[in-house]
RNA sequence: GGUCCUAUGGAGAAGCGGCUUAACUCAGUGCCCUCUCAAGGCACCAUUCACGGGUUCGAAUCCCGUUAGGAUCACCA
């Protein structure tokens, strides 16, 4: 009669390691105690999600406030959905957000002791165990076919029987060694499961890192751990790599959490040592009143790319992502506006239970702030370099007078409380149009909106004595005085107090007049504060603009 | 359908049996400041913690049930 050796020898011929092997090769890694070795693990499969990006921070920040590891592992063994150069893009954009690797897969080759960093790299280490797990009996192969699944499951849901792979319903669970061996030699394609050891009546429980002691049934599925293609399952693959490179804590989203049965019962059969688990709420997004995942089809804030298209300050989403994570953090950085973010202790304990909803709102809020308080010429670089990138029209301009647009920037900046107008890069543009000699002519070519009550010969007279009154190159109050005194002599009430106490008097109040003035400026009711903008334009080119319209 | 997770305002949430007629932040509203806007200042915005029972002198906080939302049941991760 024919053994479990033998079976092991025919499916894997030439796997010649064992796991013993593999332990010595792969030792216990040197840290302090305390220290987190957390991991980066995603598939190749597109952009790097918001949720991941935000899964990410978490492993890092626990990885780095620990002293302990952050690694990052492709898992590309779903080779169908695997998008080329996706990989280096993800790494990318995690280095956008300061987000980087102390070791792992890197577009140049691996760094670090423990790799191959890249699954589709690792199947003689999978073939390896798993060898091992068929001399044991603890994993089988399997011949069925789709087909033969499909009916396996239509049979299950016809009957309302739990539909799966397990028990009497695991059809090639229970081969005689002889058979399967016969099966082989025959050619007949297999996959190898895991035979579970699992009692479906049974409970199994977990302390989780977030949500504390999860209670759930035991898993009595015969998972397939190696594909027909030669590389293994997500569940395999987490198993095996985790433990050679001795994560001590996973952080991965809540859709896990069922699944983690499967993971700790093949932690048992091999006896290795489980990590800690920490099951990460998923961000969402309120669609018709409901609940759901972030979707990257539907979503365009799902996708990263999107807030740097867009030109949010990468820091903006950093914080909003810690924000959701802890809501702790914004008390913490509102007391220490000086530090970063890097500085904040994380918990895991304060992390809430239930998906946030994604608020674009809070994110501008934070983005209006960051954009609002970076200095000057630190904000025009970062603004030069995205416009450079993705908004080519910005660029344009800012490259053809940088010390021009560096003004524009500037206005009500440096202050203890500075403008905050622009949420995000793309925000700059349209609001600074009138800047510009070209897009001011357009605009004035679409009309002005003055308001109608002043005929155009009064506009026409206003404007002149504006253009040749006002007073130029001086402080704030001295020029303001000036606009008053025009205003006046045109019938205007210099204060919104006396002007209200008797209306029919005036032509208006000065704030008409400033109105009038702004609008022949900027084409529009709302703008910065005017005295600035008189400035940045010269009097040379305030001049023209009011003569022109007058 | 089975199992699991979750449940405090429009959003993020604090709260861990009495200090809570529920902190803080965003959004919203109002007022003030003001040449407009942005900002800023000051107020307002849950008498109530999904609902129903129970435990207790006392419950948002503990227990039970119900409901709702989410996740998961692949040779995808």
């Amino acid at each position: 009669m024919a053994d479990l050796n033998e079976l092991a020898e025919l499916l894997f011929p030439d796997v010649t390691k064992t796991i013993a092997d593999l332990e010595k090769e792969y030792p216990a890694r040197n840290l302090p105690e305390g220290a987190e070795v957390t991991r980066f693990a995603p598939s190749p499969t597109g952009f790097l999600h918001t949720g991941s990006l935000f899964t990410a921070l978490i492993g890092y920040t626990i990885a780095k406030q620990s002293g302990g590891v952050f690694y990052f592992r492709l898992e590309d063994t779903d080779t169908k959905r695997t998008i080329a150069g996706s990989a280096d893009e993800l790494i990318s954009q995690l280095a956008v957000f300061g987000i980087k690797h102390d070791e792992g897969y890197f577009p140049n080759g691996d760094e670090g002791k423990y790799g191959p960093y890249q699954q589709s790299k690792r199947r003689d280490i999978y073939r390896t165990v798993i060898k091992e797990l068929i001399r044991r009996g603890r994993a089988y192969p399997d011949f069925c076919t789709t087909e033969d699944l499909e009916k396996i499951r239509a049979f299950q849901e016809a009957n309302k029987i739990l539909p799966g792979y397990y028990g009497v319903y695991a059809r090639d669970r229970n081969l005689s060694v002889d058979e399967q061996i016969a099966r082989v030699k025959a050619g007949t394609p297999w996959v190898i499961r895991y035979k579970s050891q699992g009692d479906h009546d049974k409970k199994t429980f977990f302390e989780d890192a977030i949500r504390g002691r999860i209670d759930l049934q035991d898993n009595d599925v015969d998972v397939v751990i190696l594909k027909s293609d030669g590389l293994p399952t997500y569940h395999f693959a987490h198993v095996c790599d985790d433990h050679f490179m001795h994560s001590t804590l996973i952080t991965r989203g809540e859709e896990w959490i069922p699944s983690t049965p499967i993971h700790l019962d093949m932690f048992r059969a091999l006896g290795w040592e489980a990590p800690r688990y920490a099951h990460l709420p998923v961000i969402m997004k309120l669609d018709h009143g409901n609940k759901r995942k972030l979707s990257k089809r539907k979503d365009p804030e799902a996708a990263v790319s999107y807030f740097l298209e867009t030109g949010y300050p990468p820091e903006a989403l950093l914080v909003y992502l810690m924000s959701i994570a802890n809501s702790n953090f914004e008390e913490w950085s509102i007391e220490n506006k000086e530090l970063s973010i890097k500085n904040f202790t994380f918990s895991l304990k304060k992390m809430s239970l239930d998906g946030a909803l994604f608020d674009g709102d809070k994110l501008n809020y934070f983005s209006k702030e960051i954009i609002a308080i970076d200095p000057v010429d630190s904000i025009l670089k970062k603004v030069t370099d995205w416009s450079e990138q993705y908004d080519k029209v910005l660029h344009e301009k800012i490259m053809a007078n940088p010390a021009y647009f560096r003004k524009i920037l500037n206005i009500e900046k440096e202050r203890a409380h500075p403008r905050k107008d622009y949420a995000k890069y793309s925000d700059i543009e349209p609001l600074t149009r009138f800047f510009f000699e070209k897009d001011y002519a357009e605009i004035v070519k679409n009309g002005l909106p003055f308001n109608e009550r002043y005929s155009k010969e009064f506009l026409s007279s206003l404007l002149k004595d504006f253009a040749d009154k006002m007073i130029y190159g001086v402080d704030e109050s001295t020029w303001w005085n000036s606009v008053k005194e025009i205003a006046g002599a045109h019938g205007f009430a210099l204060s919104n107090k006396e002007y209200k106490a008797n209306p029919e008097n005036f032509s208006g109040s000065v704030s008409d007049a400033a109105e009038i003035l702004r609008i022949a400026l900027t084409g529009g009711k709302e703008s910065p504060n005017l005295h600035e903008i008189i400035e940045i334009l010269t009097e040379e080119v305030v001049k023209n603009r009011l003569r022109a319209l007058a």
